[in-house]
DNA sequence: TTGTAAGCGTTATCAC
DNA sequence: GTGATAACGCTTACAA
């Protein structure tokens, strides 16, 4: 016999099948006796509701799509520790679509969001373009996390990248830094705001920016120190884009023989927990990824069940993790012998 | 108007229904005329299938259920990479549940996917009880990964961890350690099989096996390093759990001004991206993990397609990946002295 | 090739 | 309280 379905069991407990589905349901009226009786009958035959029946009849699921750019990347999946600790606390079910790094897969991803007939849809850290995100958000409530430009429709849920970048050059320049190069994230989503941020800051405090275009992941550090290296005697900072990014650069350095941070400092970016590892201890730049995740369930049942329509954007504030890896530049003569002084 | 549906198109297109569905699912019996005309209509209105109302009729759901242990770790994100890459292969729809280390909420992640009609169900790193494990497999194909004991019903998937602890065992051994204790992973899943090939492998080659119950998070590792370092000046080497704790121990070795690997070696598992941060550089035990995701389905599926039915037991072989904390021990008279020689 | 009609397993609206 | 009965949106024989 197949999975056993509501008839079944309302035809063992002798009762009919709305009963059964009053029962399922908890519903206050109906009586102990057939409450009982169809519970038994339900667990003799193992039954289990059927979904898609009941989000069909029900004309709703309860049920909001996250789509993640990269289940890799640990600031990703912290966000996600608060969004299911949000919905679970509002009783939606989260689904959880990995995007991988790849446009296509995104796109795919909300098409079956949409097929779902999700309620909501959080999208975090994805690269879709405004044409994707508008045509989504005009079927069901969208927030983006940490992604996605200004929109009529679409809720943002974010930190101010711009002031985090600031954040790193205001405290190596307090610490005595003038040449502070950034190395910055390529078409990452948030490379453009972080940049920003940089090059603002730099020139309101008088100095030159330098950016190296890098990219998102440790083996992308490789090649941009190395060309730092051979370009620029006097570079004595770097700011880059992302912790990953930090933690290849600090391998870089090491194998340059640069002491971190007697002769370069350092700072990253997200303060995921690769920055902590104790011994690479990256000084970096914290967003609070677990409230993001929080903020943003609670935005998009804002829409689904308050009902608003105008969109929002909630901003929260970055904040400077101090760690090992940023410190007072080199006096210049010990710049000049690098070689000499080195670790 | 709400959301349109087949009736709406079909109206629009002036054909019925079932014509519709036929087009939807690319039928090769429909005139290319009316397939021009309903896609026209279904563009127009903006139409979109109803996955519940799909799965209901169509009384299969294509999708496969993954349960998995810890998003955070890296070792599983690998794992749902190759994950993805085969479901997608074989036009199945995976679904992401994130149990969260919570046992509860494994249970509930079981109850949803069963609920949901999946078609299969592959569980990563799991601790679920045998109980609910069989409660599980009685109703859908199951395979667990990296996880689980041996079980009619269920499938498994997994690298042989007592040989992968034993390849760590041996090596340490062959570089001349003989006073080599190991920091297991606690109620961790594979802590059990780790530990045991670690106990073999020590015995067989006429070692005394040592073992400080520690845990499988980098934070676990300081107070089982502090506690060694305390009780034994004369150990060489650690084998660790896992590539996270490697991480700590480093950390506090370092802090203890203990070199690695000139005076103590140090080997992890996993081989996940943290060990291979170019700054740590840890030497450890490599689990094809993408490939593991990719037997996962392909196992499932089986059963779904081929209809098998005797569980198969499918293990992978873990490698030994040399990198930098592990060499030679120093000469006796260096161990006396360790405080001065130290990094 | 196209249409008709009978499900799929629930929920929801009414009477009783 | 409880039971018919009509949705829900789609697929799938079967007929035409």
């Amino acid at each position: 016999m197949n999975r056993p379905t509501m008839e079944d069991v309302a035809l063992r407990a002798g009762v009919s099948r709305a009963l059964v589905s009053l029962v399922m349901n908890d519903s206050p009226k109906v009586s102990e006796e057939k409450r009982q009786a169809v519970e038994m009958a339900a667990v003799d035959l193992g039954y289990r509701p059927n979904l898609h029946a009941r989000n069909l009849a029900q004309q709703r699921t309860q049920t909001i799509g996250v789509l993640v750019n990269d289940l890799h990347n640990p600031f990703f999946s912290e966000v996600i520790d608060g969004i299911e600790a949000e919905a679970d606390r509002r009783n939606m079910q989260v689904l959880i679509l990995n995007g991988g790094h790849h446009g296509a897969r995104e796109e795919r991803g909300i098409e079956t969001y949409l097929q779902f007939q999700v309620e909501g849809m959080v999208l975090v850290g994805t690269r879709l373009d405004d044409q994707q995100l508008l045509a989504a958000a005009e079927n069901v409530p969208l927030v983006t996390v940490a992604a996605g430009w200004e929109h009529p429709g679409v809720d943002i849920v974010t930190t101010d990248e711009v002031a985090g970048a600031a954040l790193a050059v205001e405290h190596l320049v307090s610490l005595g830094h003038e040449a502070i190069v950034h190395f910055d994230g390529a078409q990452n989503i948030s490379a453009a705001p972080r940049r920003q941020g940089y090059v603002d800051a730099m020139r309101r405090l008088g100095l030159e920016p330098r950016i190296i275009l890098t990219g998102d992941s440790e083996a992308a550090a490789r090649p941009a120190c190395d060309h730092l290296l051979e370009i620029s005697e006097e570079t004595t900072a770097i700011f880059a884009f992302n912790d990953l990014l930090a933690a290849g650069v600090l391998d870089c350095l090491n194998d340059h023989q640069i002491a971190v941070p007697d002769h370069m400092s350092l700072i990253g970016y997200d303060n995921t927990f690769i920055a902590a590892l104790g011994h690479l201890s990256i000084t970096t730049i914290n967003q609070p990824r677990v409230e993001m995740g929080r903020l943003a369930i609670e935005t998009v049942l804002e829409r689904i069940e308050d009902g608003r329509t105008e969109p929002v954007r909630r901003v929260l504030q970055p904040e400077l993790i101090e760690r090992d890896t940023a410190a007072a530049p080199p006096i210049k003569t010990a710049i000049a012998s690098r070689e000499d002084t080195a670790l």
